[in-house]
DNA sequence: TTGCAAATAAGAACGATTATCATTTGCATA
DNA sequence: TATGCAAATGATAATCGTTCTTATTTGCAA
């Protein structure tokens, strides 16, 4: 999918860090990692990537566009892929999981509320915590 | 509105700084203020109280159901009295104004995406970050 | 190849928050 | 009203996620 020409299209040198750290993003198990997700699992494999430059490479993807922010409950950031089409999450409180979800009515009513009340939106947050039920669940009711 | 009887029936002491803390958020200008807020302003009216009691005391006011929390962007929680009614809010990216809304048809729908992906929401956040153009605005375009 | 600006790794520094602990205080009881 | 003590406080250390600093390394154009 992505390759050093997306790096360089993006004006960033094609290093070595940020090659491991989009394939992370591209080819691993998870869609929304922290940057110590990256850290650990860069670790894990083996790579030798500094904490710093996972912090870096993470914040000048998004200046660049490849991946989104998102500012969950838990303290940490958590990035993502940039599909190009925005969409709001639904986490577990019990596992976890992260679902993706994007609802035409609901982003519609913000505009209109937010027009009403003199305001124009240039950025939205929606996250719904919840319970799952789904059967992977590990903590299924 | 509040008074010392409102701690007891939370499980409280009715100290000396719960008393100043709660003051603050109902008849203090401001709505919605961060620990750093509360400390300030509290140091400023001559009040010695302890930044570590501050965040103690907002934690605990916050079980007890007297406050809510929030966690807009910036990184530091935001505290406001507890209205018993939930609603969302619209921030000013130029001049930090708070604005605050309830929208019946977004909180449905919320409602039923989350229930047809197979979740229980236990609770939700939403928060729209926008220009203003409301007169006071200190950078209005 | 070489040169050099850009990028890195390590660790210090940072801001928000929590933990520790000796001292003080609210308040129930005598 | 004086006393006892658990609970609360305030100072400060510690923690956590993140950013900054700086000496060293690296990508890449000439
Ligand atoms: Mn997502
Ligand atoms: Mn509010
Ligand atoms: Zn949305
Ligand atoms: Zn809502």
């Amino acid at each position: 999918m992505h390759r050093p020409e997306h790096l360089k299209n993006a004006g960033l040198k094609s290093t070595l860090p940020r090659l491991k750290v989009l394939d992370l993003f591209e080819n691993g198990k998870e869609r929304h990692l922290s940057a110590e997700d990256v850290y650990k699992q860069l670790l894990g494999s083996g790579e030798d990537v500094g904490l710093a430059t996972v912090y870096r490479v993470l914040t000048q993807f998004e200046r660049a566009g490849l991946l989104v922010r998102h500012h969950f409950e838990g303290g940490k950031s958590v990035f993502e892929l940039n599909k190009g089409e925005h969409h709001d999450h639904i986490l577990c409180l019990q596992c976890g999981h992260v679902e993706e979800f994007h609802d035409k009515a609901i982003e519609a009513r913000q505009e209109k509320v937010a027009g009403e009340l003199g305001f124009a939106i240039r950025d939205h947050s929606l996250q719904l915590y919840a319970d799952c039920t789904r059967k992977k669940c590990p903590h299924k009711p």
